[in-house]
RNA sequence: AGGGAUAUGGCCAAGUGGUAAGGCAUCUGGUUUUGAUCCAGUGUACCGCAGGUUCGAAUCCUGCUAUCCCUGCCA
């Protein structure tokens, strides 16, 4: 390894790798990413995609795109395509062809002949409710099952007949014969496949027998050559099974063969990451869709303008470990911010609109500016903006008078700054019947543009604005945390923690240059916070906040 | 009569016998035409608890405690 590698974050995975490599059992690192098409992947998924991809980007392996389709109950090629959308989005490229557990299915089949002949699976045809009565309990051995003993030869014709269609669903699985008594409850004769006349999105008609996961998912592993097969911490027991299947199958039976590693999931604060509780959010219309941008899915966080970058340096900052954990927003809002503050051009707009007449400007007169695209970054270039008699300010950018010193926005007698042009001084108001201030009238300083007064007075206050002629009208969604609680899974139902205010409409305006945004494009409206224009609604401007500027204002208002 | 895991500052997370990295958050200054960014600084961490081994332990041993996972013909 070059001392590129000293760059790269630690974890106990990658020192397995290490110790893999060195001592030769690897001479390469082979991953691969497992989803079930059966719901869209969330910001969970991208940790494991990061990990999974990472791993094999940094040790020049590959990394396998493998649809676990072993269910076609619950699969859909809906979920295959969003599913495939988001990886490439994620800026992964899988290692060859798209591969699906389904492409085995005739070598499982073999493979479960070998373990029949082999006595070390059997037809069995306890009922479910049977089965579980057999198994016993965490605390008690289970009983054998009475078909445990049926000769190899038999066992073999029965599952013939099984693959034929000769049985109904529930009348019989195939089972391996290992330990009714094992503490490892998936180790007390696990179901192999089990009868499913039901139609596949890969296989059509072919089968009316599927493999179970954890049948599938070793040999499935064995098959591509995979060196390290990374899943979470709730499959530890499942090693075992999977342990014991490679070793009693010939062909994969070597030293070489894949070993599982388990990491611990993410869960992040405020949000739900069950494709249960996602589903039900979904199916219950309590959000748009997969693809809200509340949701912590990749499509909604792409719609709410997070970037692929975050999202892996996202990945990255959380770190891969054993312990059960709940991470904070702030890191992932840290992540968004810190990308976006280098790569998003800067715009004004005006969410909350008032109007400001600046009553010593003439009438009439237009003025254009240019205005940096990003104060840090000169290359970005210059847009043009609007100056005139009439603007738009935000509402929360005036008050009557000042509350305190430290007060930096637009009050009566007080001078501030609109960015980008001159500094004004608030003179009079007026308002509605209700008190809401309605126009703000204001005198300005032609003598500052572009830089500060002559006399040497300090103007600290800035704020924005969007010169009225000339302004778009624009939406803007500004969103909150889905959920009331940190932990809303641990609720009785967590339905009833929603945010109601998770997501607020307001109408506004921006500077004539977003004309046309192109959509999942980021900006900074300066003030405001990170937008991007909706990718869904395109035929007027829809703007989704991605996540506000760090504000020491607000925290300690 | 169970078994499998995990416990390091508010949240993540390095550390694998030589005397506690880093990130996020917090707080304090400085710069600033974004109360943003940026820069500098900011934490007495009984390393779950109690014993033990050792010149020396977060790291080894013993015993506890807490939390998570396992009894789908789901994955």
């Amino acid at each position: 390894m070059t001392n590129e590698t000293a760059e790269r974050p630690v974890n106990f995975i990658r020192n397995i790798i290490n110790d893999d490599l060195a001592t030769q059992k690897h001479q390469q690192v082979k991953t691969r990413f497992p989803p079930e098409p059966n719901g869209y992947l969330h910001i969970g998924h991208a940790k494991s995609i990061c990990l999974n991809f990472g791993l094999a980007e940094d040790y020049q392996g590959g990394c396998n795109l493998r649809f676990d389709d072993t269910n076609p109950a619950k699969e859909d090629m809906e979920y295959v395509e969003s599913i495939k959308r988001d990886v490439e989005w994620l800026g992964f490229q899988w290692d060859g062809e798209i591969k699906y557990s389904s492409n085995y299915f005739e070598t499982f089949y073999d493979c479960a002949v070998e373990l029949i002949n082999k006595g070390l699976a059997y037809v069995c045809f306890l009922n479910a409710e049977e089965t579980r009565e057999y198994r016993g309990s965490l605390k008690e051995p289970g009983k054998e099952s009475p078909f445990r003993n049926t000769a190899p030869q038999e066992n073999l014709a029965l599952f013939e007949k099984m693959r034929a269609g000769g049985f109904k669903e529930g009348e019989c699985v195939l089972r391996a014969k290992i330990d009714m008594a094992s503490s490892f409850m998936c180790m007390r004769d696990p179901t192999l496949y089990r009868v499913r006349f039901e139609h596949h999105h890969q296989t059509g008609d072919k089968w009316c027998i599927y493999p179970m996961y954890d049948f599938a998912h070793c040999i499935s592993d064995a098959i591509e050559g995979v060196t390290h097969s990374l899943c979470t911490l709730e499959f530890q027991d499942n090693r075992r099974i999977y342990d014991w299947l490679l070793e009693h199958l010939d062909a994969f039976n070597r030293p070489d063969r894949p070993h599982q590693y388990e990491f611990s999931r993410l869960n992040l604060e405020y949000t739900v990451m069950s494709k249960r509780m996602l589903h039900q959010l979904v199916g219950d219309k309590l959000v748009e869709g997969w693809d809200d941008p509340r949701m912590p899915t990749i499509s909604g966080m792409r719609r709410r303008g997070y970037t692929p970058a975050s999202l892996r340096d996202f990945a990255e900052r959380i770190g891969i470990s054993k312990v059960d954990s709940m991470t904070e927003m702030g890191i992932l809002e840290a992540a968004i911010r810190d990308d976006l503050n280098v790569v998003a051009p800067r715009t004004m707009a005006v969410m909350d609109p008032i109007k400001l007449v600046i009553e010593n400007y003439p009438e009439g007169e237009l003025e254009s500016i240019q205005a940096p695209v990003h104060p840090q970054n000169e290359e970005m270039g210059k847009r043009e903006i609007f100056f005139g008699r009439e603007l738009y300010i935000d509402r929360a950018d005036f008050m009557e008078t000042a509350p305190n010193g430290k007060y930096m926005r637009l009050a009566i007698n007080k001078e501030v700054r609109l960015r980008n042009a001159y500094i004004i001084k608030g003179e009079r108001f007026e308002e509605d019947a209700d008190g809401n201030v309605t126009t703000v009238y204001c005198s300005y300083d032609p003598e500052t543009l572009g830089k500060n007064p002559a006399d040497g007075r300090k103007v600290k206050g800035v704020i924005h604005f969007v010169e009225a002629s000339k302004a778009l009208p624009a939406e803007f969604r500004v969103y909150d945390r889905l959920f009331t609680v940190a932990n809303p899974a641990k609720e009785d139902d967590f339905e009833a923690v929603l945010n109601s205010e998770s997501l607020l409409l307001k109408q506004g305006f921006v500077e004539p240059s977003m004309a046309n945004a192109p959509v999942e494009q980021a900006y900074q409206c300066e003030r405001e916070g990170y937008f991007c224009r909706d990718n869904k609604i395109t035929d007027r401007l829809v703007f989704n906040r991605t996540v506000g500027l760090r504000d020491v204002w607000a925290q300690k208002k």
